[in-house]
DNA sequence: CTTGAAAGTTAATCTTGATTAACTTAGACT
DNA sequence: AGTCTAAGTTAATCAAGATTAACTTTCAAG
């Protein structure tokens, strides 16, 4: 396979436009400009570039897509994004809250021994430290819960397995009142017209509102 | 303390510079693009810019001055090469032969909070793998030994405390002969003119030539 | 004291990835 | 259908870091 050699600013085009749409939201110029912080004509470019590389089909005016070779790009930086995330928090005991944007400067720069060293000490991981998925080796995608706290009836326990926000004060407090993967979380009240929710987090009472419990993934079935 | 913005690859010459001098050459414009793969030309042009920026003195046709504003720079980053060899060999068993080159890419986006914690996990060590010193955190350079083995006198028991290559082939094979860092040395004959040496390293008879005796620098005083 | 090779510089050019400003297209609404 | 706005594109330009080719300086050796 002749993967062409792709710079930063690719890979993290490519990344970006994947992320886009597995967060449901077609990868348009604007969306990935204003994700990259970049300009739109910037973007323009750089979609041609990759489209001329074969990793994406650009056609004016449309939405970009990714080709296979382009998502195999994107899942790598991914995988090494994610690793580098679990590895950092296990051997350096990092709070959540700080790994994403190291990782994100480090995952260009992840080479195969290292890669193989991180994922055989931490023994295959296949989700990181916000339980994102880790993409295999070979480029699959773990399957993950599609279940949103938001939406969880009442009186329903559960276990939370994905926190899907990296914002860096918004993870250090929900770190702080215990709403991270593995928790055990049930709604106890619902306020109307959308309101807060109350809810047990490991026992303790708390409120959150909307936004929030629609960043929050739990489990499918019951917590046992 | 206004640092000024620098890239990678001004990095990388800053670095560059401190190494030839630290190895006794001059840093000339030819000894740094040889060392950095570039043209002379690219040599000339990057000391102008970091001359502009009051990083080294640049004087057309001069050996080229770091200032202590790019020797500080040139510290950081060596400091942060030395602590991720360090860091990747103590956490993953990665042999020596294998961290430089990951350590170069890393060491320039290891940002203070990774630094910090890396840090404290080694409980500030002073040596890397190879026994290179690694600056503290305020620049400064811990002092090591400057005997070298093919300066020693025969039947003196000496420690190895460095290792001065970062070839790959080399080290794999001084690692497998037992040359490394900590290894028990003494030379037990002297072939004449520059001839290879017979040495015991850890009770086990071996024979080295002059080439690699210079690149083993052991302590000073007798090993205990 | 000249001279020739090695070292260093300059100039012209390239590529990548950005920017801003001006223009074009798409698509929803009246 | 006509029109307005948001999204997208194009063009001109910039800066960093590189290259090659041609020129200049240095300095050791005759």
């Amino acid at each position: 396979m002749d993967k062409p050699d792709v710079s930063r600013a690719q890979e993290d085009f490519l990344k970006t436009a994947y992320l886009l749409n597995s967060a449901g939201k077609p990868a348009t110029n604007s969306e990935i400009a204003k994700a990259m912080r970049v300009s739109p004509a910037a973007a323009t470019g750089m979609a041609k570039r990759l489209g001329d590389l074969g990793l994406l089909t650009y056609l004016k005016y449309q939405e970009i897509l990714l080709t296979d070779k382009g998502q195999v790009i994107a899942l790598e930086i991914l995988r090494h994004h994610r690793l580098l995330e679990l590895f950092f928090t296990e051997t350096l005991n990092l709070p959540w809250e700080v790994v994403h944007q190291i990782a994100d400067k480090f995952e260009h720069d992840l080479d195969e021994v290292l890669e193989d060293a991180i994922d055989s000490l931490l023994d295959s991981p296949s989700i990181d430290p916000h339980g994102d998925p880790i993409p295999s080796k070979s480029g699959a995608m773990p399957a993950t819960s599609t279940q949103m706290l938001a939406d969880l009836p009442a009186r329903t326990p559960r276990l939370v397995t994905r926190v899907m926000t990296q914002e860096e004060e918004l993870l250090a407090y929900l770190g702080s009142i215990g709403l991270r993967p593995q928790a055990r979380v049930m709604i106890t009240e619902r306020k109307p017209f959308n309101g807060p929710l109350r809810l047990q987090i490991n026992d303790e009472e708390n409120l959150i509102g909307q936004e929030i419990a629609n960043l929050i993934v739990v489990s499918e079935t019951d917590a046992e």
